[in-house]
Parts: C-alpha cells; structure tokens; sequence
DNA sequence: GCCTCAGTTGTTAACGCTAACACTGAGCGG
DNA sequence: CCGCTCAGTGTTAGCGTTAACAACTGAGGC
C-alpha cells in the first residue's frame, strides 16, 4: 500500500514540484489536474506520472483561498442519538463522500437560535461550498433567514414557510399511513402521541394523523404530545392511556416513544395488539425484535440525504436557484402490532 | 440580531480592510487576532472596534494555507446508526467545537482497509491539524500505520497493539462488572453472545467474561458469537439459548443485541428474569423501557471523547508525543432484568 | 513566403493570511 | 547628551493554487 508521507524527507511536495519533474510549468499542472481541454495528451501523461511518483496531493487551503470555495458541505445539526437524524447525518456523509465533498459537521447541544447562528457563521468562516441546516424548529428559521441569499444553503425537516430549498420526508403521508393503517384493521378512532411542539416533523405527523381521521368521519381524540422524543416520555403517554378504556390504537410519533408506550401498557397489563394496536414512526434497526414487533413507518433517510445534497450541489454549480422543496413519501412496515378488528 | 453577508454590498471584508479603517497595518490587526503581546491597549481597542463595525471573520483557508494547518480535527468513522459510534461521534462534535475546533467527518460504508486508507488521505489533503480514527476492527490499523508519525493522531477503539496514543472505553472492565454482577447473583456460570470477532470491543468483552468466570472458578461456557450487533443477530443467539435449560444467566455484547435476545425468550416462552437474566452493554436511552428493563454496562461516552480530544490537542501544540493509553470504565447499570437466586 | 489562427504552453498577479525582519521613538544608564 | 534597549508598529516575502493574459508553435489560406 502506498506509504502517506508528511514530512518524511523534506516536506510535502507542491504542485511546482510536480511541475519540475515533469518538465512543464506549474500552470499545465493545474490544468492537468482541473481536466481542462487544451493539453496534449503527451504532457498529460507526463505530469500524470510526476504526480504518482511524488505521491502529490493537492493543497485545498490553497484551492480554497484563491477560488473562495472549499470542496467541504457544512452541516448544521443537532448532536443527538435519536434514529432519525443520526441516520440522516450518516447517509449524508456517504452521499457527500461520493460526489467528492467533505463535510464539516457543527454539532450544536441545544435548538436555540445563538447556536444555529453561530454554527452558520463559523462554517462561513471557513468558506464552505454549501451549507446544509437540519432544522427541525423554529429557532433555526431566524439564523437562516440572516444567510445572504447566494449562499448555497438547504434546509432539512426545516420550516416550509421559509423561502430557502427543503427536503423532508413526508410527515403527513407517514401519518396518514398510520392511520389509515389502523382504521382499516376497523379502529372507530386513533389516539396520537406526538411529538415535541417545536418540531416541524412532529407538527406535520398531528396534521397528517387528524386530516386522515377527519376525512374518514372519525371521531379526533385529544391529542398526547409528549416533552421530548424519548422512550420515557412515551412511557409517560402509555401510562395515561393505559387508563382509558375506549383507547384501542395508538400511534406514536416515533419509535423511541412507542418503546416507552409499550413498557407503560404492558406494565399496566394491557396487551399489545390483543387490546391495543400501536403503531411507530421511523423503523429503527430493532423494531422487528420489540414485544411485539411493532408496525411503524420507514422513512426513506438516504434519499433524503441524496436529495439535500443534490440541491447544494446545484445551487453551487448554478448560483442562485428558486427554492424548491423536495418531500419524499415514506413506506408503511406490518408487522405484528395491530390487531384486527374485523375479523 | 447580526446579519451574515457574503456578497451583499462589493465584498467580504479582509484583514487589510480592517486595517484601513483601524488606521494601522493588517499586521498588527493578525496581532490582535492572535493575542500577541506586544499590542498596546489603545490600538488592541481601536482594531477591534474595527473588526466589528465591519463585521470581519478571519478567512481560515489563508491561514490554513500559510501555516500548515486547518483548526478542523479529521474523524474517520463508519457510517452507522449503531449507539456506540454515534453517541461518539455526537460527543466529540460537541467537544471539538467548544474547543474552537471545526469536525470534518470522513464516513467511511465498510470497514475495509482501502476505505479507511482513503480516508485518512482525504483529510491530509486538507491539512487537518489531527486525526481521530475510530478503528474498531484490525482493517484500520494497516491505514494507520501508513500514517507519518508526526501527523496527530488518536485512535479511538482501535488496536492497543499498534504504536499509538489510543482511547478506549473499559471494555474488560465492563464485562467484568457484568459478568460479576450475574455471578453475585448465584448464578453457576454466565453465558456471552459476543460481538462479531473483528470488533477489538468485542474482543476485550469476551476477554473480562472469561477472566471473571475463571477467577470465580466457574466453568465457562462455549461462546455465542454473533455476525455482527443488531437486533437480528441477537435474535438468533436467543433461539439457541432458549433451547437450553441450564442456561440461568446471559450477558449480551451490547444493548442491541440484548433486545433480540429478550425477544427471542419471549417468543420461546422463557421468562426473563424468572427464568434467565440478562445483561447487556451501552445503556441505550430504551433500555429502561425494555420488557423488562434492562441491566445493562453505561460506557462513558463523553468521557471517551473529551479524552481522543485532549490527546489529539496536545499532539498538535506539543509535535509528537509518546503514544499514550487511555480507558475510560464503564458502570453497571441495575434494572430488573436479573433474577437473584440466593434469595 | 507571409499572415492568421487555433492549439498549446508559459508568465504574472492575485487570494488573505502569518513569519521574519526592519523600523520608530521613548526611557534610561553612563 | 549619546547610544542602547525594547515595546510597539510597519514592511516584505512567501504559503500553493487558479485566472488572466501573453507567447510560442505549426498548419493552412492567400
């Protein structure tokens, strides 16, 4: 395997190196290296082989600097272990990797607006090319909204009334799956634990949970939104509806939270499906292996990722493009957590 | 609050153009900048009273070019949802930042040698001040060891055997915790669905199981190794336990696969903790809401990044220092997914 | 044979910053 | 009152790259 020389014998070679040995100026290097068309094919090859012999690499501060932009996608989002952005961070960073980009992620503790501001602006600092904000409240809006219009920016799970480009995935058609799910196992109503208020993904699961209902004739239950989006508060919702008697299915607006409802009804002795149906959001990896495997919705994260990254892309290479939102439908998994009530 | 332009009226502002306005030479404004000493008061004021009106950040690609050095710290890491790499690299972002450094993520999709070589060489082409590898199988170290010995380097979980400052937590540490719990317990002996056999974590798990049972005289059963450390594998070892009566005692790798290996009892039939208790690894925030609530080891993750930051800091400002270990030990976390058979 | 022109290559000047060194003038001992 | 020191400041030269333009080549048209 080739050997990542540092400093090894005297310093990393420059692209005037490379130059040198190749018997051209370092000008036909860079042209070499950016393929542009006017190089004949014999001193193309010749520079070629002075770069592997050196083992040059070259300096992208200094491409950074005389161009402006560096080859790196600032990504903004909070440090969090929850499914849904963890993975969508992971999905990015491969997707990014693939089209050539690094990413230079700012991880923020807390959703307030001074933390996205900040994490904008020192990723300006170091000149990226794009900048991609997972933006899941509304405190993101105001530190976007501050951005110059030309920086290439997108919004992930943002605010749909901001004019910037956004991808999401499809919060009120994942609901509508659920719940539709639900009363065409022949549930009169469905109960919600949603989310946190904040978050514009949570906002969109109530809306897509109550139009499903309300367009079926339904009755709407009083909604349970839950502090946060973990297993505890779930746990806090299960204990509430393992009370009410009428309560037959359930949907939760994420896994983490039907985890925590699940513990709570079983606690309570209330089976699950056989009294309740329940049903997540997310799939995460064990979902399958809960008791019981518990039916939820599967967002798409990588081509959520794809497609932010497809819009900095553009808006880099293009300039300034309409905004343009992108929303991509997630896919309902049955498994063993809704119970029939037809039969 | 303060805009962020980037075009908006003819330009970025530079340091010359806070010169100009200050009334002094862009030297002595990269004095102030840098807290040199020899700065007088007056000037210190009037220079940065100029930064502000103008609202001028530092253009960190010419400072990386003309030192040497980014202020961005290089992570490798596999692109996973799994808890144990994502709270750590979420903990590290976190650090990194407070500490002024910016994060570049290299995510790598397999942990195979080429993309872990591949990398590490994208991030030297970036001049990164440092590199944090988390190299949890022996594929990463053949890239690591390529690596020039004055580039900064820490890996996180990577193999002890290899020259380099490494961080890590306890993992014998923590299977010793919770092999000796279940063994506290009264139970004879202790069964292991280990981690996949690559995995140095998994490894050092394996190592403190055995340890502990042969220091206790217990007999030490045949390992259950899984194919790697989802839910899925988990599942499978369960069925195979499930099968055995003598099995009273079960420490799982980690948490994921502790929750197939709890679905896997149930679905057989076998009561866990009446009639097997079990103990898992990472304390995953479900972990208390399992069916039944899960014992399990709680690694500290912050702990383990604030550590790789130190190490990677004090290579960057000291040159090469000598390679230096630090583990971090885990606690036991009790719940009720032991059954004590003394009582 | 000379001019033109496209194709190729070289030269020069930035980009915004830091490092090294040069300069200034006040303070102070001799 | 001269010269030394030293804090405070300015000047200059890069860092490694791309962009703009200049300069050379040889082929083809007149």
């Amino acid at each position: 395997m080739t050997s990542v020389p540092s400093s090894s014998p005297s310093r990393v070679p420059a692209m005037t190196d490379v130059a040198a040995l190749a018997g051209v100026s370092h000008q036909t290097v860079s042209r070499v290296l950016n393929n542009h068309p006017n190089v004949s094919e014999r001193t193309r090859l010749r520079v070629q082989a002075a770069i592997t012999e050196l083992g040059y690499r070259p300096n992208s501060a200094a491409k950074a600097l005389v161009t402006g932009r560096s080859q790196t996608i600032g990504v903004v989002a909070q440090s969090s272990t929850l499914f849904g952005p963890a993975s969508l961070l992971a999905a990015f960073n491969v997707a990014a990797a693939q089209a050539g980009f690094a990413v230079s992620v700012a991880s923020i503790r807390e959703l307030d607006r001074g933390s996205f501001r900040d994490a904008v602006e020192r990723h300006l600092d170091t000149r990226v090319a794009g900048i991609v904000v997972i933006a899941p409240v509304e405190t993101a809006s105001a530190a976007i909204e501050a951005v110059a219009d030309d920086v290439p920016l997108v919004m992930v799970d943002g605010d749909p009334a901001l004019p910037r480009p956004l991808v999401t995935v499809d919060q009120e058609e994942g609901a509508r799956l659920a719940t539709q799910h639900l009363l065409d196992h022949g549930h009169a109503t469905v109960w919600h634990v949603s989310g946190p208020g904040e978050w514009f993904d949570g906002r969109g699961r109530v809306r897509g949970w109550q139009r499903t209902l309300e367009a079926a004739g339904a009755q709407v239950p009083p909604l349970l939104p839950a502090l946060d989006w973990s297993a505890a508060s779930g746990y806090q919702a299960g204990l509430v509806l393992s009370r009410m008697p009428e309560v037959t299915a359930v949907f939760a607006a994420n896994d983490h939270l039907a985890v925590g409802v699940l513990r709570a009804l079983h606690e309570r002795g209330r089976r699950v499906p056989d009294e309740i149906s329940l049903v997540g959001f997310d799939d995460v990896p064990e979902a399958g292996y809960f008791i019981p495997p518990l039916t939820t919705i599967r967002p798409d994260f990588d081509a959520v990722a794809r497609a932010s990254l497809r819009l900095v892309l553009d808006r880099i290479e293009q300039g300034s493009l309409p905004p343009h939102h992108v929303s991509i439908p997630p896919v309902l998994v049955t498994r063993d957590s809704v119970r029939d009530l037809r039969a």
